[in-house]
DNA sequence: CTTGGTTAAACTGTCGACAGTCGTCAATCG
DNA sequence: CGATTGACGACTGTCGACAGTTTAACCAAG
């Protein structure tokens, strides 16, 4: 997939156009092609994808209910960019939400979901060991996907994805760091031995730690890059 | 404020015609003049509020990423019908955020913001000596949302806010019974005796307590009128 | 060279219209 | 009599256009 569009009308092909434009939309700016803070001019949209402004609108709209676009009225959208102090927030209710996830799949924990899980993090590892990090960092996100998946309340999990696409915002500023393999392989394998241990603080500070990790990683990333305040 | 419109464009009037129209549907919603899983035409919509179809689906569109409504393709939107289950992971949510958002409240527990909440409760048991069941399940809310304002994370004030979207759903259903205003005071101040005393562990439970009280209070309310099944 | 005001271009918010699709109802067939 | 199919009607998805506002450029004055 390649957003960046030079001649008009190569991906939107038919119906559905506004969830279409609002792929696009989010690959281009998970990708960069659209930098944090820029504004998008809707006829140029139009115009790049060969569709008129309506559904270019809604699905602008869609896009900010998910975080990735903030709308100022008479000006137009703006690809959101995420000072520390909001990522700093993002990371706090993450912890919060998958906190709150490893204890009630504790309370649950079924051979099936082990199963599904374990199975995620053989993906994992496998992708940890390519050289593709936006796939990395996918795969890493769809195991915590999985798992508020099988803590059963779709609710928490609807609450999870509007992080992640908030999340998704800084992630290719990591992609090009590698995190060794094993050290993902390990992190992850950690997570799974707290549940099966059916221990409430043991899963707790697991997934203090795990998360922590991850918050220092990007945390890092993004310092170490050109960044945002608003 | 009163949705059901006889005569067309009698609210409507300016700019910011989406917010307007959001406005409008939320209040007919959450009032019940449009009931759970009533698909709602646009057409219909433009001609009582006198506006074109354009803000009428941008408006509905931002109901639907608050879980107030859903869209069916091809089909139109319709009133969002909260299940037990749904209801039930909602409530369990809201434990989750609240939870959380006293724990790092409790971390830096201010004067002021316990003048702040103090002075909300005072407003809340004014409320709840009063005969508008609706105002006083709205400062009942907008204490918790006090709440997680000086908690500190904006993000985590969000996802509150979404929620609470999705509890007005079937908030009229409990408008009417009426709960003691002293058990209303009372719960209250216990969550800020809780704050005040400083225990992780103490205010953990105070806050299981009240939602488990508030869950309760919803689940009969709702199981005693006639209600959804998606 | 800077600054202030004025004008023109570009853009958003909104509207009405058209085409394709889905649901409904009635007529027909088994 | 029940099921199937066809046409009709209503509605959504999409489009191009207009009006008011914001932005940008340009010119003039200090």
């Amino acid at each position: 997939m390649a957003p960046p569009l030079a001649a008009p009308n190569t991906y939107i092909q038919q119906h559905n156009l506004v969830e279409q434009v609002a792929d696009y939309l989010t690959q281009a700016i998970i990708q960069q092609h659209f930098l944090p803070g820029e504004r998008l001019s809707e006829v140029q949209l139009s115009k790049d994808l060969g569709v008129s402004r309506a559904p270019v609108r809604e699905a602008a709209r869609l896009l900010e209910s998910r975080g990735l676009l903030i709308s100022k009225p008479r000006r137009g959208f703006f690809v959101r960019a995420l000072n520390a102090v909001e990522l700093e927030d993002v990371f706090d209710l993450r912890l919060c939400l998958e906190r709150h996830a490893i204890q009630r799949l504790a309370e649950r924990y079924s051979a099936e979901a082990e199963r599904a899980l374990k199975q995620q993090v053989e993906v994992l590892c496998e992708a940890a060991a390519s050289n593709d990090g936006t796939r990395r960092i996918e795969e890493d996100l769809q195991f915590h996907r999985l798992m508020l998946h099988c803590a059963g309340n779709e609710r928490l999990l609807r609450a999870f994805d509007n992080l992640t696409h908030e999340l998704r915002l800084c992630i290719t500023l990591i992609t090009k760091t590698h995190e060794a393999p094993d050290t993902i392989a390990t992190s992850h394998f950690k997570l799974l031995d707290a549940l099966a241990s059916g221990q409430a603080a043991t899963c707790r500070d697991a997934i203090d730690y795990h998360i922590g990790v991850a918050r220092d990683f990007v945390v890092k990333g993004v310092s170490d890059s050109g960044v945002p305040l608003p």
